[in-house]
This record gives structure tokens, sequence and C-alpha cells, in this order.
DNA sequence: CATGAATGAGAATTCATTCAT
DNA sequence: CATGAATGAATTCTCATTCAT
């Protein structure tokens, strides 16, 4: 099952396609509909046709952004293989997501100190959507032997905390380390933390 | 031993201090210098009589709060007791900082995607600032046989980043955890991770 | 054969219109948007439509005076008479200009101190242009024995830099001479200088 | 007799210096206070303890110059031999004095257009204070026989719109001329125009 | 569906100037 | 004689948005 938009206008994605670049550079504030118009290639007055306002290109954007990376996320936790083959393959698209387009996503968590609340109200369905197919990858662990019982949920935000604080690091340190490395690395710290056992 | 400003101009830290709140808010660009001067207390002219522009604003908060909380983490992770103690203390300066006052210092990390020169240099010192006391903590740990051997970068930006987590799911779920079973759960991810050993 | 704009926006030339008339009077510094707004009944934002920013408007204006200028100038150039007749078309069509509106070139000259090079590439290409016609003039003159041979360059600097100190002097003292009057004093000078033959 | 400051305040004088070059640089309203403060090396607010405004000190730069080009230009006019090489070097005078410094003297040319009545006043008082030493050249040539009578007026606008032609020529083409040819060709075109006698 | 033209509100920054010390 | 601190008014320019065509 794929992303489904309902409508496909070519020039509603133009704009969406150029919202989503600048967005992911500039973060909410630091892009103008100049810039967007430029960028899609349309007359300022057009994006209007297709959207209400910035706030419902933004939101537009981070919806699809984050449909996405969930959707994509749920396919890797309900991959073939053991919990942690399937924790490996979740890790993996994080990493693979981000390198390849969608910082975005990042860029949501950013901007969410503006405690807006429909953006907010977005950032908690992504962990909402989350939370099933990530509590079943750790569930079933659980069942193998492989997890020890954990909170659902804050295992969520542990995963995701240190997969985010590896992708800002990397951004910082431009670091060299392989997608493998750096995934095996992540699943280290993930799977036995630092204490010793 | 605490963060000393060099020299102490009255309406300089009013404008820093304002600006702090401000930044903790709204992030880098979503406050104007007009907020700024009516928060501040003084007249729009005067703010840039102290400080070049808005940049140079932002970057003076950012520096003052991360000396801070280098300091104070740099404080925690030298505190009594034995690695775990201390470490448990790290933890516990972070959320105090950040609920205090300091989100600052999240909308640092956030901004940094702008991926100005200046902001990331600051950015890296502060993690190499923090990578001699939670070296020397984790090393000592290692000694007392209480933490497993891990590469010492690693192991700060999973710290870091699981704290960075949480705050950010904190806010955005409102949680009513205390403050002692934040640092518990914390303490436990970072230690035992999710594997089963 | 009239100054042809490619394109006739009215808006746009409203905007000229205001801007020569507040150069001719406060040169390149002394007027504000604010001021070319009022005037010219547009909006600031308006004039951003139209306008790159307050250089571009300052160097349309000017391109279109000199390129103004410079026709009228060819004309009276090629005006039929002897080589005096001509001489003394040009000079009196230069104060015509003057007197009519377009102090505004003046204004030009005047600010050249600030080395700007697309102003001085401007300036240059205005006395490039005068130098065929003039030359031509001069060269006219010389066949019919009335002028002697002199350096075409040196010449057009003379001419036009008698003309300008006179218009200048008007303006100072508020000069009572008829126009006339003017022209001939300018062509006696011309012709003869002050030397006794 | 020389320049004569009533009294010589070194501060004073440092602002005086340090504004003449930023009007020949700028003109009137091309610096600011700020840049004057910096380039003198005294505090914006001590500016203030020896000149009223800006105003002020742009007309105090411009009394001092002009008397200065004035008083070598009567010298000059004054000098030793027969009305020609008087001629000779009150033009020598004049190209050497802004080759050296006194583009100021033009500055204040451009900015008459502003029709600030002091600086209007300060111009004619200029051209009034030339009238008689050139007046007195004109008519011992003429007595020699080496000039023809012409309105005094008319010549002293003649000569120096001659020069600040070729001037303003120089500055624009960058031409490489020497002193001594610049010197001739102007006394050429001054003598005989362009005229066949 | 598309757009050029238009705009009020507001952005950051600079201005010449004043005043207490 | 000197100055750091302060400011109201003004600067150029950008913003998201609307509307007639």
């Amino acid at each position: 099952m794929t992303v489904q938009n309902t409508l496909e206008i070519p020039s509603r994605d133009a704009v969406l396609d150029a919202a989503r670049s600048l967005i992911a550079d500039h973060g909410y504030a630091g892009w103008s509909m100049r810039e967007l118009a430029n960028k899609s290639g349309l007359a300022k007055a057009t994006i209007y046709h297709h959207f209400a306002d910035k706030q419902d290109i933004y939101m537009s954007v981070l919806e699809r952004e984050i449909a996405l990376i969930n959707e994509r996320t749920a396919e890797a936790a309900n991959s073939p293989g053991n919990a942690i083959d399937r924790l490996r393959a979740v890790i993996r698209t994080f990493y693979d997501l981000q390198a390849e387009r969608h910082v975005v996503f990042m860029s949501a968590i950013r901007e969410m100190s503006h405690n807006e609340t429909q953006l907010c109200n977005l950032l908690r369905r992504y962990r909402n959507d989350l939370l099933a197919p990530i509590g079943q990858l750790l569930d079933s662990g659980v069942r193998e032997n492989l997890f020890r019982p954990v909170n659902d949920e804050m295992a969520l935000v542990t995963i995701f905390g240190i997969m985010h604080s590896f992708v800002t690091h990397r951004l910082l340190i431009g670091d060299v380390k392989t997608a493998d490395e750096l995934v095996e690395h992540t699943l280290q710290m993930l799977l036995n933390g630092i204490g010793n056992h």
C-alpha cells in the first residue's frame, strides 16, 4: 500500500515538492512565499489556488512526509526475520529516509517549540501511529527472549531519540561512518545500553 | 565557580534575558527586535548599541546558556558517589535545567539545520566540552565494573539523544511523571537498553 | 523618432516620473522610498514589485533621461544649416532640456564621486554616444573653415563643461538673462575663447 | 596671509580632517556621524562639543576648503609673468588642489541642488571672492593685448566650467594625460575656443 | 487554472542627536 | 573636555495575502 493522494494535481505537487526542500533547508519561518513561487515555477497567486495559506502548505508537507516515514517504518517493523533483524530494519529505514530526503521530519520536531496546536497534534499522531507497529515488534521480541519487557512508549522515545541524535551528530561532525556501521552502533546502544550486565 | 561575565552591563543583560525567553518560546526566526525591545524595556536602537545584529544576540544567548549547561553537567559528572550515582546526577541536572529555563539550548539544536557555520561551531564546542567530563565518568564506571567499555563519543550522543527525546516527549504529551521517575526511566534505558541479557 | 519604452506599464512609469522629480530636487541620497511612494501614488511595496531596489530606480531614471538628452542633442547636431548654426542648436537644446525638466542629468554627474561602477559606466556611455554626432559636427565645421581642428574629445568636454557651468551659475545666481542671450554668450566663449586673435 | 583658525583645538581639527575625507568620498548625505566618529577617533558625543550639528560640520569643512582654494587661486592670479602665464598658474593650481585633496569643493557644487540657502550663499561667496583676482587678471590681459575684452563673470564661469569638466572627465575615463598636458589643453581651449579666426 | 499588480503591516537596521556622568 | 548609554524617528526592504483579469 503506497501513499495515496486523493487528487494528483501536478502543480499542487510541484508546490509540495518545492516546499519540502525549503522546509528541509530552512525550517518553517526561514523561507518565503516568494522563494516557494520561484522554486515551484508557479506564480505566488497560483499557490493560493491550491493552499489556504503558508501554514496549510507547511502542514500538508509534514503530513505527507510523516505518512511516508510511518508507513516505511511499519513495513520495516513487519519485515521477515527475528525481532532484532526487524529492529535493525527499522533503524536502517530511518537513516535511509533521512539521508534520502526526509530531514523535513526533523524540522517538525524542531519547530514544535512554537507550541502551535496543529503542529503538536500532528506530531502526537506521528508517535501514536508508530506505537502500534513498534509495540508489536517489541512484544514479539520479548516472546522470542531477545528483548526484556519495557514500557512501549519509553522504548519508542528512546529508539527515536537515539536515532535523532545520531543524525544530528552526523550532520554536525560530518561523520564518515558507513550506513552499516551507523546502524550497528545504534543497535548496540539500543540493545545493551552502557551498563555492565 | 559560577558563570562569570567579564563585564556586567545591566541593560546588556536585560537584553540577553529577554532574548533567552523569546528564543525559548519561538526559536531563532520567530521573534522580532520590536518584541525584544518591549520585553527588555529598552528602545530598539539601544539594543543595537550593545549588539551588532540579531545574530549576535542569538549567539550571545546561546553561548551563555551552553556555558551554563556544560558547567553544571561537568559538576554533576564529578559529584561524589559511584559512576551510576554520578550519571544519575548528570541526568537530573539536565532535566532540571530544561525545566528551570534552559529550553533555549534545545532550540539551538533545532535551528542547526540552517547550517550556519557559527552556530555549528558553537554546538561542536558544546559537545567537545562535554566529552572530557562524561568520558571520565564513563571510564571510572568501567573501572568500577558498572559500565561496559563503549566508545565515549557514541555514548555521549546516546545519552543526550535519549534525554532530548524525553524532554521533547514530555513537552508534547504533557507527561505527568515526576522528575524522579523520569530520571530513573532514563537511567534504566541508558544502562540496560532494551535487550535481554 | 522619440524615446521608445519597449513596455509601457503605467504604474512603473508613474514611479519613474516621481523619481525623476525627486532626483532633480534632491540627488540620489536625498529622498526616501516613502516620499517616492507618496509622490507616485503607489504603496511602497508596489514600487518593489516593479524595481529591485532604490539603485535600480535611480539607474532607470538616469537611463531614460540620458537617452533623451543624447537623442535630442544628436538631432540638433544634425539639423540643417552650417556648423555654427548646428552648434547653436545643440547649445539651445541643452539649455531647453535643463530648463524644461532634465536637471536630473546634472545630478548624475554630481553623484559620480560615489564612484559606483554602474553609474560611471552609464556616464561613460553618455559621453561615448555623444562623441559621434558632436564629432561629425566639428569635422564638418572644420571643412567649412568655421572651426579650427581640435581633438573631438577635448572639445566635447569643453562644450559640455561650459554649458554645465552656465546652468549651475544660473541656478545659483538666479540670472535673468534670456535664453537667447545665454546661448549666444556660450557660443561666443566656445568659438573664440577669451584670447585675442 | 594664510588661512587663520581663530582657535586651534586639536580634536576639532581631527573632526574636520576626517569630515573632509568623508565628504570628498561620499558627498553630504553619504556618510554618518558614526563613521565620522570612527574616522576621527573621537566619540560621537564629543563631536557635538565642537560642532552644533552635522550641517555645521559640513559647512565648516567647506568654508575651510573654499578659503584655501580662493586664497591659492588669488595667489596664482597675482603671480609674476604676463597674463597668460598667470592664467596658466591659475589652471595649474586648480588641478593641483583637486589632485592633492580638495575634491571636496566639487562635492559642494554637486550638493548645491539641495538648494539649501546656507550652501548657496557659501558658493556665491566663493564665486564673488574669485571675481576680483580673476577680473584683474583678465583686465591686465586685455591691457597686454593678450585677451580680448569679455564680461568678467562670463569668463569666470567659463574658466571654472572647463576645469571642472576636465576633472570630472579625468575621474570618469581615468585619463593618463600628464598634469602639464592637461593644463595646456585647458589653456588652449580657453584662449582660442574652437572657432577658426 | 493561472497570474501580474497591488498592499498594509512589519521586518531589521541606521540616523542624528541628547544627557548623565 | 570627553564619553557610554540611550532614543524617536526614519531608513530600505520583505512579508503573507488579495483581487481583477
